[in-house]
DNA sequence: AAAATTTAATGATATTTGTCATACAAGTGT
DNA sequence: ACACTTGTATGACAAATATCATTAAATTTT
């Protein structure tokens, strides 16, 4: 098992505000996971002791609706933490984050993570700042949302993903979806979600090849998802 | 002009945590405005160089679309405060902040926020809880907008309206809000919103006076407002 | 109080999106 | 290589919602 002081991922999160031997009581502490794909990190509703970072593997943060709909809130990768929303507001957790693929992750026990939280103000003001990064993306997700046509979010979620994993070396974006999972991201059918994937590549603004998608037009990707 | 050691409304908000020297400090600095019915408190995209905290009035929340309509994110009234997302995140404003009805409101500059963030750990924790409970509450509603029909939409926020507002003497929602506010709260056209908020009239599920919405059968439209 | 403006209500119609049915393709395990 | 399951695709149709037009009501201004 490997030591949080030599870990590279804890450069890319909050951790990285940490100090020698806050690291080591952390490491000291931490436990390390492996997640299958297709298996749940955390499950909506459950309580959480506890702060994930992520090594390595991406997932997706799902939300199941009372209607019985799978909501996708948003997509996590390598080098981002889990955990701390549900630790800091003492709620149980909000979304079930499911692996889309092998993941390997660490778990560190909340009492460390709030000792640290009241000692490192450095630390807790990064924890702060990632959670107002994500509340100001949440709300401009529920504007996109509730007011723009199928189309357009299905335009937008696109370019997300693009942002978010980047291109394979065929210039695909880097990330397996189902067409069903696309559907329950924009909040709509799988039929309308296939539909309108078709419609963009008849367009030859994107291309499909299998569950891979490539940008073919990014500009008319972007007018698409703003109206136009 | 109030002093901050004496305010009651600070009670309401993670400013209950500061000390008497601290509340000290921010009384010095802080600065004391009236804003009118429908001017704005906020701008999406501006800078901010400090924290609100809302004595008195209610306001809405909202964000300008690409295709030009107002998404209402959320509503407000005094007990709460403003700003802290867009210090913390050392973002723009994302959201304009209007007011719905007369508003009484306190401005605490950037730095003395900061400085006490860094000092007291338990305002910290306190501000890192009510934006923690924010992102859970922006999740879902993201959920809710992207899923759900129209009808069930108006439902939900109906009931929200009751929860954040509560009642007037007579019985009616303590809020005063266009059609095509409300509309605009559940991503719909005005017209449909009105349509259906006639419906839920015509099968006794709510009363309309005017502008005024009194809720007669809760259980009916929680049903409705999860999709039965 | 009358006029002007904004807001609310309602019908007719167009557009978008969802649902159901079916066919086909791709992947999985034996 | 085979059946079996799962995912993708497409057409036909139904339902939900938006848009446009018009009238009525409420609110504000003069």
């Amino acid at each position: 098992m490997g030591n949080c002081t030599q870990c590279i991922v804890k450069r890319l999160n909050a951790l990285r505000n940490l100090s020698h031997e806050e690291l080591e009581l952390f490491s000291e502490h931490k436990t390390s996971l492996l997640i299958k794909k297709g298996e749940n990190l955390m499950t909506e509703g459950s309580a959480i002791n506890g702060l994930y970072c992520i090594n390595q593997g991406k997932c997706k943060l799902t939300k199941l609706n009372t209607n019985g709909k799978e909501q996708i809130i948003k997509f996590i990768k390598g080098g981002d933490i889990l955990g701390h929303r549900s630790i800091l507001s003492d709620e149980p957790v909000g979304l079930n984050v499911t692996a889309l693929e092998d993941m390997r992750v660490c778990f560190i026990p909340k009492g460390d993570i709030l000792e640290v939280l009241k000692e490192n103000s450095l630390f807790s003001l990064s924890i702060m700042k990632n959670i107002s990064h994500q509340l100001n993306e949440a709300n401009n997700l529920i504007s996109e949302m509730a007011q723009k046509p199928v189309k357009d979010r299905l335009a937008t979620i696109i370019m997300n993903l693009n942002d978010i994993f980047g291109k394979d070396s065929e210039g695909f974006i880097d990330i397996v979806l189902t067409r069903e999972e696309i559907a329950n991201t924009i909040g709509t059918a799988t039929e309308s979600a296939i539909r309108l994937l078709s419609n963009l590549k008849k367009d030859k603004i994107i291309d499909l090849k299998g569950k891979k998608i490539k940008i073919l037009d990014l500009n008319a990707l972007k007018n698409i998802s703003e109206g136009y």
